[in-house]
Parts: structure tokens; C-alpha cells; sequence
DNA sequence: TTTCATAGTTGACGATCATTCATTTTTGGC
DNA sequence: GCCAAAAATGAATGATCGTCAACTATGAAA
């Protein structure tokens, strides 16, 4: 037993190969996942995709789970990022909340692909609310302290909204609910904030600027 | 053993059998899944607790989702059948539903045995949402008939509502939000129904009589 | 009562897949 | 080059869902 830490240098070729690894697995997962669902998934063909020896993934994952919710979170991340970049110039907080809010909806029952992931409702609630909460409970707060909103437990509002949201989502994918009810299912949300039953409808209803890349 | 005399019985003995075992079935596999969780539960061991065959079970569910899903409306119905009797008699109907999703979130966060059935987020809403929707959803319309709720979509904020409070029941029993908040969280759900937030946590702040058996 | 077609039951088995682990390869300091 | 430690590998393991060919119970007809 030698004395000496042995403490890595801070970028060796072996911690470039692992950010490569981790992030080459993250993203054959997200393909694998997203097309044919979570369970469907094989470890054994994400780590193909990912050129990495079937063991491999379990030196970065300790499970197939965690492995989902780190696609997971990576996605909501990116989508969170994106949001910011288009409502940062937005002058209304109570705007770029119900932005946010209606992106997320939109991208979920526009782009096929994430109708597979939203089989596994609660933990994409929960990489949502962790995510993309930042943004979100500070942009409630703000603007209740403009006046538009009224809400005294903003991380509350938000863990029920992100859950609220992906149900709708998913039951406009199944067909359970009609696409056209986008409005009215943001203006209920919004009514979490204390805004007016009017006030919603009339946020959810302006229209918004294109998400950008 | 034989009865001679009725030839033709209404009921025969495969039917009375039939219903026998679809009952324990249900019945076991409700005690399994609640134990040790729907994906712990083995098919094996609930068919072996219900008496039967394994591949029995296979004649009366398609699969083991479909068996949870039994396992849920069942649950759920039986739920929404003992609020039903303690709110017969109340007039505000306002309150009916406002007891109705309380006890929801008390029952899934004071039983232990419910806590595993959250993991499954968007099944046990979505027969939340079927079982309990007639209830609900009259009592959104009646409420706002007397003018205590401004609903326009009750079948919509019934289905948000169910993801959010299962939402919350699982932050809940996960330590992520206190047990405490959940006069709060009931005051947000009921902010969906356009009464306004003075009048939402006043509500769910009242007294509730308790459910019966 | 006996016979028989049908419907229901059974449990061993096939197929699949997440995860493990003994072995091999790579790394970076000496 | 050499070596010990870290990382990667992929074949093997174990567990489980769902299938199926054989078996049994049922009840109507002979």
C-alpha cells in the first residue's frame, strides 16, 4: 500500500475517454429510448450504439433506471436552456412562465419521440422538476413580486404543474384528450399562480415567438 | 353431490368459478403489489397467494400491466365509493369535491401500502381518473351550477387535478414535500376550479368528518 | 348413466434481458 | 520498458414474463 494519494490529473486521456463514454452512452440512450420506448430499450443495444462493451455501462450507471433518468434530465436540461434563450428578452414574468410551460406541452405531444417517455410519468415529472425548476420557481417569484402572480409556495406550484403537465401530455398523445385543448389546459395551470380565470386564458392564448435550435 | 333438479342453473358452476378466481387474483395481487411493489410482485407467487395455475392468470389478464390496472380500478372505485357515502349528505357540493381529492392524497400518504403504487404514476391516475371521474366531474359541474366553482372543462381539470395529486401523494411519501403541506396542496388543486385562493385554502382548510370503512 | 365436445386449467419451458465478474486492456508515473 | 491500479470487456448468470401442448372439469345430449 503505497502512501502517495494518487490524485489523477485533472485531464488525462482516461477522463476525456469517460466524458466521452458518458455522454456517447446518455445519447444512445435518448435514441434507443425515445424510439421504441424505455423498457423495450436493451442495455446490450445502447451500449452497441454507444461502442462501449455491455459491462462498461454499468461503471457509468448503476442501473438501467438511472441511466433513464440521466436521458432524462439531459433533455429537460436542453429544453430549459432553449426556453431561457427565447424568453430572456421578455419583459412579463408571468409571459416567460406561461412560455415555458407551453413549450414544454407543445414539444411534447409535437415531437413523437417523447410520447415514449412519457410512459414512465414520474420520473420525467421529477427531471423536470429538478431541471428545469430553477427557471421556473424563480420566474413564479418574480413575478409575484411584479404583481402578476400571486404565489406564496412557488416550489409547491411547480411540483404539481410539471405533474399536471405531463399528464396532459400524455393524454393527448393516447388521444384522450384533443390537441386543441392546449389553450385551455395552460389557462388552468396559470390558474395554480392566483392570476384570474381570465387572466389564464388570455396569457395562454398570445402568441409566442418560435423556439429557437 | 349432484343436484338433479336444476337443469339449466343461471349461473354455473365455471362462471361462479370464474369469478372466483378473477376476485382472488385481484385479491392477491393487490396484497403483493402493495407489499413489495407492482415490478417486485412475481406472476408467479400471485397466481401460487390467488390458488391458481400460472398460467392461469394469462385467461384472465393479458399481461401484468393489465393485472395492476384491475388491481387500480378496483382500488380506486372502492375509494371513490366511501367518500361517495360520507358526502351523500353535504350541500355544499363545493366541499364534496374538495373532501374527495383530500382524502385521496391522505389515504395514498397515511398508508404504506399505497406508497408502492405511486411508482406507477400515470396508471394509477389514469384510474383515478376513470374510476372516480363520475363522481368528480358531477361534482365540478354542480358546484359551479351554484356558483361556488366557475368550471368550464371539468373533465380537464379532473384529469389534472388526478396527475398532480398523485404527483404530490409521491413527493410526499418520498420526503421531498412535508407531510404539512397538505392543506396547501389542496388549496392549489382547488385554484383549478376558479374559486379564488382566499376561498381554495379556506376550504381546504375545514373540518372533515372521517371516512368510513 | 355414459359419452363427448368445449372451455378452462396447468406447470414446465422458451426467450429475453438486466446485471455480474473474472479476465484482459489501457493508463501514466517511474 | 515496467508495473500497479483503473477501466473495459463480454460471456455467463439468474430471474421472470408469457406460451403451449397436454390435461381436466363441465354440462348437454344420447
Amino acid at each position: 500500500m503505497t502512501n502517495n494519494a494518487p490524485s489523477p490529473p485533472p485531464d488525462g486521456r482516461v477522463a476525456r475517454r469517460q466524458r466521452r463514454n458518458r455522454d456517447a452512452l446518455i445519447e444512445a440512450a435518448r435514441d434507443i429510448m425515445m424510439e421504441k420506448g424505455v423498457d423495450s430499450a436493451t442495455m446490450l443495444e445502447i451500449a452497441a450504439r454507444a461502442d462501449v462493451g455491455a459491462g462498461t455501462v454499468y461503471n457509468y450507471f448503476k442501473s438501467k433506471d438511472e441511466l433513464a433518468i440521466a436521458v432524462l434530465e439531459t433533455l429537460m436540461h436542453q429544453l430549459g436552456l432553449r426556453i431561457e434563450a427565447v424568453t430572456k428578452t421578455f419583459d412579463d414574468h408571468a409571459q416567460v412562465y406561461a412560455y415555458g410551460i407551453r413549450t414544454v406541452l407543445d414539444t411534447a405531444i409535437q415531437d413523437v419521440r417523447w410520447a415514449q417517455m412519457l410512459h414512465r410519468s414520474e420520473v420525467i415529472a421529477d427531471a423536470m422538476f429538478r431541471m428545469m425548476g430553477p427557471f421556473a420557481i424563480r420566474d413564479l417569484r418574480l413575478a409575484s413580486q411584479a404583481g402578476r402572480f400571486q404565489v406564496s409556495h412557488a416550489d409547491l406550484v411547480w411540483r404539481l404543474t410539471t405533474h399536471a403537465l405531463i399528464g396532459a401530455s400524455l393524454a393527448i398523445t393516447t388521444g384522450q384528450v384533443p390537441a386543441s385543448s392546449a389553450d385551455q389546459i395552460i389557462a388552468q395551470l396559470l390558474c395554480m399562480t392566483g392570476i384570474g380565470p381570465e387572466a389564464a386564458l388570455e396569457l395562454a392564448g398570445r402568441s409566442r415567438p418560435p423556439l429557437g435550435v
